[in-house]
DNA sequence: GGTTGACCTGTTACGTTATTACCTCCATGC
DNA sequence: GCATGGAGGTAATAACGTAACAGGTCAACC
């Protein structure tokens, strides 16, 4: 762990939510790190190799894991309305979807979980979000 | 169902892979149709609305359905050797994660699920792939 | 001490993917 | 005729991502 990755750990960890490697990478570069697309992919990447984040495939973004001390199999609650982001744990939903696959001959090596919906803020009788 | 949207779907479903909007839109050009981007875009988005074709989001690309005729919980078996992408239908899965999800309060409206991994040709003592 | 090699960071330049905005055409309904 | 709205064409640009190279640090090894 070095100053760039903890910063760029810091930075997903202290917005509470999903961000795109650009935006990671305006705030390191205000902190004084390089301003080029690499540094803060690089960052991330790092990141996600180590558990300690996730990437999210359907908004182009990166977001700190809630849970990096156990070895988990995430799934993703977005909701469409405030772009917040939940990360919940499906390991039984995982384990047979591995099973369905290796029926077909498939071995899995990662999983993507991710639905997209309204989140009980939004959800509740209102569809205009709560962006806060 | 216009020219565009048909020949989009013909392209897709020739193709019997997933496709970039690119690539759609360098065979859409070819036949005298537009060559820019919306273009394939609008066809695309259409076709995947109207549940004729899906979006594989690690890919960034698109593919046929394979069953558009009933209603179905698609997942997605992407080959990383040889890209080929096997179209599954998951509704236990599904069923049980949207319940999950709604215990929490959200409330599921599109739910992603693709894996990736090494498919039967690919995985069976090789790890080159069959790219053919 | 000097060299080597692994690893990290920075930068340039570029490639790929996706959207916004604006315009035209044409079928429909009045 | 004339609004209305869906569909498609085009230009321009935004957003996302990577390859390739240059320098710097540090520990290992001779
Ligand atoms: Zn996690
Ligand atoms: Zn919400
Ligand atoms: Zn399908
Ligand atoms: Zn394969």
């Amino acid at each position: 762990m070095t100053p760039v990755r903890r910063r760029t750990l810091e930075i997903l960890l202290e917005s509470h939510r999903a961000m795109g490697a650009y935006d990671v990478l305006e705030r390191l570069s205000q902190d004084g790190y390089g301003n080029q697309p690499p540094v803060a992919y690089r960052a991330l990447d790092f990141l996600v190799e180590q558990g300690l984040a996730h990437r999210l495939q359907r908004l182009n973004a990166f977001a700190a894991c809630l849970s990096p001390d156990r070895d988990h199999a995430p799934a993703f609650l977005i909701c469409r309305s405030c772009d917040r982001v939940a990360e919940t744990d499906a390991p039984v939903l995982r384990a047979a979807f591995r099973e369905t696959a290796a029926e077909r001959g498939f071995k899995v090596e990662r999983l993507t979980v991710e639905a997209v919906g309204l989140c009980p803020a939004c959800g509740d009788g209102d569809d205009t979000g709560a962006d806060a």
